[in-house]
Order: structure tokens, then C-alpha cells, then sequence
DNA sequence: GTTGAGCGTT
């Protein structure tokens, strides 16, 4: 099985392998994602963390939730699924 | 700084 992680509050600093080995500690980190504002290019600050195994899933997000990382506390759980957003006007 | 996409067939 596998789960997806919301991972919030990240540094800007952090970086996709930051977070993957971070979550390698746990378990088997299948991907990783940092989100960006994709018509800005802005970072958002937050990403997304998936895992092969939901029961090491479930272990890395309550090791690191609330957890200070590069001193911001990280903001952990189990990701919704992800929602088709407009790319244009509906008119 | 808080819940992701892509631009044609995964």
C-alpha cells in the first residue's frame, strides 16, 4: 500500500532531498514533491511526500510533525487528494 | 508563506 503525505510549514531552505531523507529515516520514501506556484514561480512552502508503505507513512508523520527543522515547526499529515484547478477562465 | 499537474494519451 501506499499514502501521501502533506508536508506544510517547510523551510524555503529545504530542498526535495532534504525532505525525502527525511522521510527515509522512517520508511521507503517512494516520491517527493515541493509545490511552487506554478504561475508565479513562487515557493509555496509546502509539499508532498509519498510513501510505499502507509504503516511507515503513518510513523514518519507523527515522528516529524511539530517537528522545528531549520527553525520552522513542520506541519505533518496524511495528504487529501489532489483537486483539478482551473488553468483558465470559465468563460 | 499551508493540500500539487500537464499541454495532448499517463
Amino acid at each position: 500500500m501506499s499514502k501521501n503525505i502533506y508536508v506544510g510549514n517547510l523551510p524555503f531552505r529545504a530542498s526535495e532531498d532534504n525532505v525525502r531523507d527525511l522521510f527515509a529515516q522512517y520508511g521507503a520514501v517512494s516520491s517527493v514533491k515541493l509545490i511552487s506556484d506554478r504561475e508565479t514561480g513562487k515557493p509555496r512552502g509546502f509539499g508532498f511526500v509519498e510513501m510505499d508503505d502507509d504503516t511507515e507513512a503513518e510513523a514518519a508523520i507523527e515522528a516529524l510533525n511539530g517537528k522545528d527543522y531549520e527553525g520552522r515547526s513542520l506541519k505533518i499529515n496524511e495528504a487529501k487528494p489532489r483537486e483539478s484547478k482551473p488553468r483558465r477562465p470559465a468563460w
